[in-house]
DNA sequence: GTAGAACCCTCCCCCGGGGCAGACTGCGAC
DNA sequence: GTCGCAGTCTGCCCCGGGGGAGGGTTCTAC
């Protein structure tokens, strides 16, 4: 009648939610009165509405002793979660439409931002201005050369993430743009040149999002992060971070994962 | 980067689903590749369709192999069981607009027909023609009468569970109604009135709905067992069940529950 | 060289039951 | 009385991880 199983019961009985008005001491054997089968209906029914036990066993409390306030705290609460989780789905149900849209997620042709927390890291890095295309790889090449160099190898000095160019510039420059190129390292480096640094870059909240394919397209993964800034009510803090998790000279272009990182701060109350 | 947690990422190892590249056999530490890096990430993206870590294991398996079909099966599968499970979201919300819904759905006021097996049932029943108002009562009374008496009463006859009327009438009668009342029961019984039947009622699959409140409502449980049906390409079969789980003297009508059990089967192909 | 912070490891309990094993019981039928 | 089926019991493992204990390991900084 409750539309409970055997398992469900027997679970109650343990948490002392629904505990049957008779247990034969010697058999085990569970009875349940009338005004118990009602309390197994509502219980099931709170379940159904996706309450967890301990919830629906503040809930009944509540009722019984005709604390209103409660109940409408706990349905507010648990309309938001299904709101969520609601949203979510569709989502899901969007991407299960069809195999092309179920591949392309899968592929990472969908970008999907997220926020984390990036730790601190320590790095040798080098800042200079220029154009993207030749002075990321420039201001990388250097920094492989110092890390690498005898001394350093000798002191253990080793690369302890994926290589990163930091952007300090709030628009999209085709010459001239303000580049720093980090490469996290363990050991103690040393370096002669002065132009390179060693630092360590602060722990950051930042939207992530990794971008698979050619570099060519990694507008599609900014587009994505503004977006999603807008959306959540986040600013934007310079630098960004793009890091290139694989090596464009072991993998075909296709393949290619670079991941963005860009720092956000809940945005200020205006006035 | 995957955005898998470590617990996840331990999990997979234990299930061959993510085995790392190397893995330190003195501290337990493990170490990842960047195509591992990858196939965590795809793990986490049909985790996020909804996959089960099995399913997830038969997909990367069929897609190496380029079994296309695999995919496309799983995708469907997968499909469906969300188009359920979103279905039955949609109702919970409504449930939990407001505070008001919510407590109808808790007192049953909204009535949810379910699919139920009935087991066997050993009764003491008798049928008659008459109207429901007077015919159930008295009929009742003669069973019960016939339980207690002392003979039987020795004999260790109980009643097992709720008095119930069996309905043989395809439409409503005012009168002349074909009703049967039936008493579960164990033990020895004997009975000496000859209309009066001990027999076990089979075993059915039925459309099982609990109406809460007062008797003369019992229409809104028809109505929904008639529209269950419908939805679900099932087809009726006589005579229906119902059982009055509280009895009508100890409680307030508002708290009387009955139960409507109505026989189905599969609607047969036409042709 | 060493201290301390921040990792990582393994192991165990939790959610809300489903499934299954093995033992016992209740009950109708003979 | 007693046989046998069906029901119930307890107890253990499973899902897909989250939370936390308790212990070892990097790594930087002094």
């Amino acid at each position: 009648m409750t539309r409970l199983s055997q398992k469900a019961l027997r679970l109650y009985d343990r948490k002392g939610l629904l505990e049957p008005a008779a247990k034969n001491p010697f058999t085990g054997y569970r009875y349940y009165t009338i005004p118990q089968i009602e309390r197994g209906i509502r219980i099931k029914n709170l379940a159904r509405l996706g309450f967890g036990l301990d919830e629906i066993a503040t809930f009944l409390d509540a009722e019984e002793r005709s604390e209103w306030d409660v109940l409408e705290v706990l349905r507010r609460q648990r309309r938001t979660e299904l709101g969520a989780e609601l949203e979510r789905l569709e989502d899901v149900k969007e991407a299960l439409s069809s195999t092309d849209r179920m591949l392309d997620v899968l592929n990472m042709k969908v970008p999907e931002p997220v926020i984390k927390d990036v730790p601190e890291t320590r790095v040798v890095s080098k800042r200079e201005k220029g154009s993207y295309e030749t002075t990321v790889g420039k201001l990388a090449e250097e920094l492989m050369d110092v890390v690498f160099n005898p001394d350093n190898q000798r002191n253990n000095v080793r690369i302890t993430g994926p290589v990163m160019m930091l952007g300090h510039d709030e628009e999209y420059k085709e010459t001239d743009a303000d580049i720093g190129v980090a490469v996290p390292i363990s050991g103690g480096i040393t370096v002669d040149e002065p132009s390179i640094e060693i630092k360590t870059l602060p722990r950051v909240r930042a939207i992530s999002v990794i971008h698979k394919g050619p570099y060519r397209d990694i507008d599609k993964a900014y587009a994505a992060v503004l977006q999603f800034a807008a959306e959540k009510g986040l600013t934007l803090v310079l630098p960004y971070r793009e890091l290139y998790i694989n090596n464009p000279n072991e993998v075909p272009e296709e393949e290619l994962m670079t991941e963005v990182q860009f720092p956000v701060v809940e945005t200020p109350e205006t006035g």
